[in-house]
RNA sequence: CGGGGCGUGGCGCAGCUUGGUAGCGCGGGUGCUUUGGGAGCACUAGGUCGCAGGUUCGAAUCCUGUCGCCCCGACCA
């Protein structure tokens, strides 16, 4: 290809759209452009990136006997009423874009195809004889998110590639989320990234293990909490440690364990609380009142204890609250805190707001209009296992010091609702501390287990003749994300440096004069000849000066630029790597030999 | 949705406080000179200042509404 061909439109400005270094550069380089919030339209330079990453994951994919398909992005409601998905992915925050045809019928614009794929495999799959299959596609999903951001990074079209598995056991389930596994190491491998796999929460997909693949960036969007030796790493979200060990409070229990009340006036905090009367937050329980709201209309009141030292892990929350309450009210659309306003218009008397302690009583629900009459009551871990602690007296201005559980009320359900924080010492390894560290994440596999194919009826015969739901796993990468994680990871001041593997074009040939007639045709004649060798080469043509061809190279990030100026009269020509900036001169015909070898090492990416 | 910010030639911005009919840099076109790190000079084209109302003799500027975009939170490849 031609420079002059090209459509090439670069910018000298940082475009205003944009904060970080990917996004400026891609729409600088004249990779992308905008045409909506979360939509962009991928310009030919970017297509080439994105093709030769696809090219990456159809080979590693295909390589594990994954199967390539394409399916409908148009889908009818009624898959994903019949998998309990629709309310959730439309009503509320939901991210589905979603329609009516003119018959009525309702249809959403597919976000993720675990619906379509399972009822595929119901319509397909009779026997174990045909298990295990592994179904891919590569193609554009759509969301709705509440905040599209960083180009491509979050856009509400975007390619992603996603494959289902369907097994005949959970056994084999594991072997293929093992092969994805691997395959998803090689695929960043070859595409040049640094990743890592880090253990995630499952989220609105569902299903048990599932782990994420980041790619380390200072923009990233997702915290990582690792071992400083990276033995255990894991998002945040999904993340746990071991608590500060809590410093006992003097005097224990008191009152048998009901706990003396003491005057607080004003004191609604935890910092005004321990501020005024030398209590540390490790001997307190602060107590959440926050309401879950469902699919089915219900509304169900939830009373969290925490070690007034800890932060709430929402997702930890929702998890919890969603394994309870499910089944019985379909999906948890929201949780957030009860207020003053909350409580009234629900025609409930005032609530001990800044002062409440886990025995508040469900008497206060009583009269409620909507919400269900009992409190959820739930406890961190940290907070249940202390012995004796300070909590809100649940009447104005007062708290209570050494109550304990049991005396004071029940000790709620117990388990990890917490949030792990930087500096807390590892689980698996107490002698290490979580580091904080921010990541991209480009890929996601999970082990489904059978949720989708009981919903949506997809059995098959077993060995012993009798059917049984499938068993699934779903593993995706974020393709275009991808692409744009790996501007971020390899860029400098001039512009992108490209990993070979992924580059539009693997070398520019520049001719510094155009109009010197020796310059041009010795690099038609290169230009031909990598050709013929096989190679992705670009042909800057163009009557520019040399300056403004060289700055254009760097910018687009061409990993090799050979020069064809001065000494064209001599046959000697310039090499130069984009990524380190080393230049040699050698003579025309032997360009060949010194790049190619090169090149063959750096297609294959960085080595595993 | 809550909080913050921004919409002015293709791109990046100034002008707005204190209303008087639009300017700078880059980019585009033509010509001459230049020619290995975003050239110089000259000429030139291109904007009803997001949109709709209002105030005013007069609005890019003041007021109201509305749309769009960006940033911080929930969502996720």
């Amino acid at each position: 290809m031609r420079v002059s061909r090209l459509m090439l439109v670069t910018l000298r400005d940082d475009p205003s759209e944009a904060d970080i270094p990917s996004h400026k550069l891609l729409i600088r380089a004249g990779y992308i452009r905008r045409v909506a919030s979360g939509i962009y339209a991928y310009l030919p330079l970017m297509w080439r990136v994105l093709q030769k990453v696809s090219r990456v994951v159809r080979e590693e994919m295909d390589g594990t006997g994954a199967l390539e398909t394409l399916l409908p992005q148009l889908q009818p409601a009624e898959l994903w009423q019949r998998s309990g998905r629709w309310a959730g992915y439309t009503a509320g925050e939901g991210i589905m874009f979603h329609l009516e045809d003119r018959q009525g019928r309702e249809m959403g614009l597919g976000p993720t195809h675990e619906e379509v794929i399972t009822y595929l495999a119901a319509d397909l799959l009779r026997s174990y004889r045909q298990l295990p299959v592994n179904l891919y596609q590569i193609q554009s999903k759509f969301r709705d998110e509440i905040r599209p951001r960083f180009g491509l990074m979050r856009g509400r079209e975007f390619i992603m590639k996603d494959a289902y598995s369907f097994h005949a056991n959970e056994e084999s389930l594991r072997q293929t989320y093992a092969s994805m596994d691997s395959a998803y190491r090689r695929i960043f491998a070859r595409c040049g990234l640094r990743a890592v796999a880090v253990e995630a929460d499952s989220g609105a997909i569902g299903g048990s293990a599932s782990q994420e693949f980041m790619v380390t960036a200072e923009a990233g969007e997702d915290l990582i909490l690792a071992s400083s030796d990276w033995s255990y790493a894991a998002n945040q979200e999904r993340a746990v440690s071991l608590a500060a060990e809590p410093i006992a409070l003097p005097g224990g229990p008191r009152a048998r364990g009901q706990g003396e009340p003491f005057a607080t006036p004003g004191q609604s905090t935890i910092d005004d609380l321990c501020a005024g009367h030398g209590i540390e937050p490790c001997q307190t329980v602060k107590v959440l009142v926050l309401l879950a709201c469902f699919e089915d209309e219900s509304a169900q009141p939830l009373l969290v204890s925490l070690r007034g030292d800890q932060q709430l892990n929402e997702v930890k929350l929702t998890n919890a609250v969603t394994a309870r309450c499910s089944e019985e009210h379909g999906a948890l659309l929201d949780i957030s805190p009860i207020d003053k306003e909350a409580v009234a218009s629900e025609g409930l008397l005032p609530f001990p707001f800044g002062f409440t302690g886990p025995h508040l009583d469900d008497g206060l629900l009583a009269g409620s209009d909507h919400w269900n009459k009992r409190f959820l009551r739930l406890a961190d871990s940290t907070a249940a296992e202390l012995s004796s602690f300070v909590c809100g007296a649940n009447s104005l201005d007062s708290h209570l010091i050494g109550a304990a559980w049991g005396s004071l009320c029940p000790c709620p359900e117990s388990l990890d609702l917490r949030a792990a924080q930087p500096g807390d010492r590892c689980q698996h390894d107490p002698s290490q501390q979580l580091q904080a560290s921010r990541g991209i994440e480009v890929g996601h596999i999970f082990q489904l287990g059978r949720k989708y194919s009981e919903a949506l009826e997809a059995r098959f015969t077993n060995e012993a003749g009798t059917e049984e739901a499938l068993w699934m796993g779903c593993y995706g990468i974020g393709v275009s994300r991808l692409a744009q994680a790996a501007v971020e990871q390899h860029h400098d001041g001039n512009g992108i440096c490209w990993p070979v593997s992924i580059a539009p074009f693997e070398v520019i040939v520049v001719a510094a004069n155009w109009a010197e007639t020796e310059q041009s045709s010795l690099s038609e004649q290169l230009y031909r000849s990598l050709q013929e060798a096989g190679v992705d080469v670009l042909l800057d043509d163009r009557s520019e000066r040399a300056g403004v061809k060289f700055k254009d190279a760097d910018l687009i990030g061409i990993p090799w630029r050979v020069v064809v100026g001065r000494g064209a009269a001599d046959g000697m020509v310039e090499l130069v790597e984009r990524s380190s900036c080393s230049k040699r001169d050698l003579p025309a015909t032997e360009l060949l030999e010194a790049l190619l070898p090169s090149l063959a090492i750096q297609r294959m990416g960085l080595s595993v």
